[in-house]
DNA sequence: ATTCTAATATTACATTCGTAATCCAATATT
DNA sequence: AATATTGGATTACGAATGTAATATTAGAAT
């Protein structure tokens, strides 16, 4: 049981597209993302680089000469492990705390006060 | 709407001790943290610079030579904005998944259910 | 008044991050 | 084959962070 790789937040981007994608070359990483965001090409490329040298993706060769990127961090797990960390830093564990925080802080709607009562429910 | 001062994870720590206690001198901050925390007085001694820099912090000069120090950004706000962050970082914005995920990953007990469904009811 | 001490201020230094540019090698094009 | 293009590797460089040490200065003690 090792701790992630840490996954900066522009490099989270990266995974992002990776983890809707399931495998991405690094020109369609590079596509996305510069139509999403205003970073150069290469400054994405370096994003990736990064990713793959802490072992957050992993690299394959294929036949022409870009390689086929992939996550080696599922968003879950990555997702588990940034909540637990949140949770620990700002709120010092409490789960209650937090929730509590949230659901005064964001305005939330009627339909999702009910699917969030559902979504407690159904963990009996 | 302002925007907070970045505060990083150490630091944070030092502002845990001034929201709890209201203010405090160099030497209570120094007090707690080297038994709680592994760091040098030195250390603690930049982060509350540093905090100050930032206007995180206030330092009021009183009669002795050490100042007191108090925060000016307060628990709630800084849970607001980073809840809000962390929210949007991870989960793009949507608070339903983040607290589908939180209430699959955490161990949640019967008793903290009941107290949030609480909290949900009181939410209209 | 002189010295000791404790608090603040200044300086340090490696790592990570954001943001790229340059260099090199392997294909695609002409 | 010669060249242009493109993807990857190497290098860049300042800001923030973690983690402190050294230097200075203002009160405390003698």
């Amino acid at each position: 049981m090792k701790g992630l790789p840490q996954i900066s937040g522009s490099e989270l981007e990266v995974m992002k597209i990776l983890w809707e994608l399931g495998h991405a070359t690094s020109a369609q990483i590079v596509h996305r993302l510069t139509t999403t965001s205003e970073w150069k090409p290469k400054t994405i490329q370096t994003l990736i680089t990064r990713l793959a040298a802490k072992g957050a993706i992993k690299a394959e060769k294929t036949e022409t000469k870009a390689f086929l990127y992939s996550p080696l961090v599922g968003q879950s797990e990555y997702r588990a492990y940034a909540g637990k960390s949140f949770l620990q830093k700002v709120y010092d564990g409490s789960l209650n705390l937090m929730f509590a925080s949230f659901i005064k802080e964001q305005k939330i709607s009627q339909t999702e006060i009910d699917s969030l009562k559902k979504l407690l429910d159904e963990e009996l």
